[in-house]
DNA sequence: CGCCTGTGTGAGAATGGTTCTCATGACCAC
DNA sequence: GTGGTCATGAGAACCATTCTCACACAGGCG
């Protein structure tokens, strides 16, 4: 074992603006519209540091990331527990929801089959009530 | 409303290929890798011939497909009524589970917040026992 | 059987999201 | 303040996937 790696993160104009962004929107934005966003209003971000600052706050799980069907990924400001998301599929909205019955039942699916190290991930995907009415 | 879309699946050497290696795979595999595989083995498949095939496999039901964490699409022989995977991360080996209380969860969860025409996603993912013991 | 025609095929080019390169800029511990 | 790292950004590179389009062929019909 080498001693845990515990990267330095400096504080920058560029990050602070990136994490400020994803809190004040709510629901999943790819890195390509955070990079226009910060663009229109002014303090523009090159597309590389996007992409290396929102790295970093996935790794540091203050970000989930999701991949859309198409592959591309989405971003957005979570809350550090473990959680799953509700989603609209047309307007992006996102609510956190906990499912401790779906741990337990991952958990013990996989040890029946004699799998270790399980995770999961799950999404729930709909149309919500704003996006239903128009 | 049109009448339903009924697209008339030839029947081809390169689709027949392509259904036949997946039916005789277990565990996910990517295009290109399923492209290297009929290349070797002598019956030759265009790349955009095998990608055309599996998306109309998947159309069809016949065939799942999953994003890797990398944004690849992997594609699997698989049962035609909903189910989840159980896959693991070293050697792709997958089991199909059923979980019918995700299913109830799921639907209740976005009837609480509004939600409609819901869909889910969920896949386990852990190590096998054959890829621990190594 | 052969024809006909709308599909399917494939080599290569194009696409587009993401990552890499590398010269330059700027945190921040000391 | 200074220095040594780490971060940045413009552009090139990467690479899975899709598109293009000339050609092949599956398969219904006569
Ligand atoms: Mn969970
Ligand atoms: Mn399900
Ligand atoms: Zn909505
Ligand atoms: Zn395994």
């Amino acid at each position: 074992m080498s001693a845990p790696e515990v990267p330095v993160r400096r504080q920058t104009r560029q990050r602070t603006a990136v994490l400020a962004l994803l809190e004040e929107l709510d629901g999943f934005r790819t890195a390509q519209d955070l990079h226009a966003l910060l663009r229109e209003r002014g303090d523009a971000v090159g597309l590389a540091t996007v992409y290396r600052a929102l790295q970093a706050l996935v790794d540091d799980g203050l970000v989930d990331v999701l991949r859309s069907e198409d592959g591309e990924a989405a971003y957005r400001r979570c809350s550090p527990v473990h959680h799953h998301h509700l989603v609209c599929r047309s307007c992006g909205t996102t609510v956190e929801v906990a499912d401790p019955p779906v741990e337990r039942w991952a958990a013990r699916v996989a040890a029946e089959h004699g799998f270790a190290d399980v995770q999961h991930q799950l999404e729930v995907f709909g149309t919500c009530r704003a996006c239903a009415q128009r």
